[in-house]
DNA sequence: CGCTCACTATGACATTTGTCATCTCACTTC
DNA sequence: GAAGTGAGATGACAAATGTCATAGTGAGCG
């Protein structure tokens, strides 16, 4: 029985290389190959692959949008997440949406393969690079309110601005900024997300 | 006469999945693939291959750099660059470095081993998305100063700061900021960071 | 030669940002 | 129902940031 695969990233060159190097397997086929999130999930749903290979950082829908949409419908597609993003709430929400897989880009390509025959055989694979880095991450010390004004001070808003965008008075946001700031051992905002970004935090 | 090939890339999946690819080609061989510029360097040097594949963003030392030193070195390389950024200052870089080819990742696969064999016969190709995009972008409107001041500004440090690692009065920091802004329509540093990075200015 | 432009600088000013102490109000929780 | 707790707010203050006018220097150019 071979094995029909979908797979969703926007690089070409890694999107294309991929589908002929997983096709000379002769255990598997790639049925399609799709560099934006909305483009595969249609296909997934309707071609129904046995694996579903998702990018996380796509046009139109993420690969974790795609993976919570083929949760909710139920449709019998293992999903395999494959980033370059060891992030925290990444992860977590992949989790969530009960992927059997969640790999980081930094593996060989072996790997790849050996990792989707075990994930068809009924097995669910975390990076250990990445579970290990995560357990080791430092937590997140920002509030869910303080995280979501380093995300609009990262859109470059003035503190008025974000006052008004989350219906808070001025001066309990700068308020929330000072906090941040303090908790992250910055000086300002800038450093602030510099900081933040650093450890995935955003 | 098959072409011997070197890779420096640091995604492990891409790196290894491209190795594979290449080396079913006939008249290719991949002889070697590093994760960093540095190693990825040594062993051009002393391995000599025909063609040297270099991502820009690696540890140790970017591909840009490594493309200098070997222009600098007069090894008889045939150099690409393949990588994710249509920057034009990443590209203008890398033609003052006289690279024979400047590749984005979002090409299949085929095309890289077509321009690989065209470098090959003495062609210099710019990948036609990049040259027709960089001469779409708006020209920088920033000195140089002018950039490097908002190069420190992206680092986080504060006006002061700024000022004392560049040499310069507050006040002239303040002045460069001042016209940054309005040269960016920018309300502040972090929109002006946005501004320019977006525009690939940074 | 004069002109423009980039670079550097000052001072004065208004505004924004960051800090801190203090307060209210709605919810737990015991 | 009293004592916490956490989100939100105020006001006062200091410091940083942004604006503007003005000015000196030197390089490059027609």
């Amino acid at each position: 029985m071979t094995i029909r695969l979908i797979l969703a990233e926007d690089q070409s060159l890694l999107s294309s290389a991929l589908a002929q190097l997983l096709d000379l397997e002769d255990d598997l086929e790639v049925i399609g190959t799709y560099g934006d999130g909305e483009e595969a999930f249609k296909h997934i749903k309707y071609e129904k692959p046995d694996v579903a290979i998702l990018d996380i950082e796509m046009p139109k829908k993420t690969g974790l949008e795609v993976a919570e949409e083929i949760d909710r419908q139920k449709l019998p597609v293992k999903v395999m997440i494959l980033t370059t993003f060891a992030n925290k709430n990444y992860f977590q929400t992949a989790v969530k949406a009960h992927v059997h897989g969640y790999l980081l880009k930094d593996i060989p390509s072996d790997e790849l393969i050996q990792s989707i025959h075990e994930v068809v055989a009924g097995k669910t694979i975390y990076s250990p690079e990445l579970v290990s880095s995560i357990l080791g991450d430092v937590d997140n010390p920002l509030s869910d309110k303080e995280t979501q004004i380093l995300a609009e001070i990262r859109k470059g808003g003035s503190t008025a601005e974000i006052a008004k965008t989350l219906y808070l008075s001025n001066g309990t946001v700068r308020n929330y900024i000072s906090s941040i700031l303090s908790k992250l051992g910055a000086a300002n905002r800038i450093e602030a997300l510099n900081i933040a970004e650093k450890r995935h935090w955003l």
